[in-house]
DNA sequence: CGTTCGATGCACT
DNA sequence: GTGCATCGAACGT
């Protein structure tokens, strides 16, 4: 039968995928794509840039205080979106990884735009087109706008990445040029290197392009 | 270029 | 009452 562009079957990311270790998690979705569906259309972008925060010994993990009515995404099972409000402006997204029981997330911190451009460009309040002053690459750049331009909130919080209206795709997108270090925008534990980019990339956030 | 700082909501102690 | 896993405007150099 003839196969369209907008029959693509649809990789999603099993769950096997986040019950692994979140370092191995982080580096592995470099190049994944995040995908959110909602009755106004369809957004996503490719994965750019990450972060891991990994357990109660992690002091800028949510779960350093243990157990609390917030970060009890992150003791759920894998694969599960953990969403929350920072600074009492953006929203955060996270995929929860390891195992139950063993509090650990991945923090998705930039996307470069695929598909429904100017829907996000629209949630944004930008220009309803990209040009020398708004470029592509700024629509999704941090994990506040990324979360803005997908139309993510509260309600997408404990959502299943594995299936329905936010999910993670593999689109076969090849990553060469790992770059890792410091996380960024933490007060504490901002030594260990647990953020991971795509070396050079136009998307990736703070500051200065690192290779 | 660079750095500083206010906005803004809510979980947590 | 305190402190953010941020962003962008407003300054200073």
């Amino acid at each position: 039968m003839v196969r369209t562009r907008t029959e693509i079957v649809p990789n999603v990311l099993p769950r096997a995928f986040y019950n692994r270790p979140t370092l191995t998690v982080a580096r592995a979705l470099l190049g994944k794509v995040l995908v959110h569906r909602t009755p106004e259309g369809v957004a996503s972008g490719m994965i750019v840039e990450t972060e891991a925060y990994i357990g109660e010994d992690d002091p800028a993990c949510h779960a350093a205080p243990g157990p609390t009515r917030r970060n009890a995404p992150l003791y759920g099972r894998p694969g599960m979106a953990y969403v929350y409000l920072n600074y009492g402006v953006h929203y955060l997204v996270n995929a929860v990884t390891e195992a139950e029981g063993r509090p650990a997330a991945v923090l998705i911190r930039a996307l470069e735009p695929l598909d429904g451009i100017e829907l996000m460009l629209k949630r944004r309040g930008l220009p309803l087109r990209t040009s020398a002053s708004v470029p592509r690459a700024s629509i999704c750049r941090g994990p506040g706008n990324l979360s803005r331009a997908l139309g993510i909130s509260l309600s997408e919080n404990l959502l299943d990445l594995t299936s329905g209206q936010l999910t993670m795709e593999d689109r076969g997108f090849r990553v060469t040029r790992v770059s890792r270090g410091p996380r960024i925008g933490i007060r504490v534990a901002v030594e260990r290197p647990w953020r991971f980019w795509i070396g050079g990339h136009p998307a990736v956030s703070g500051g200065r392009i690192r290779a």
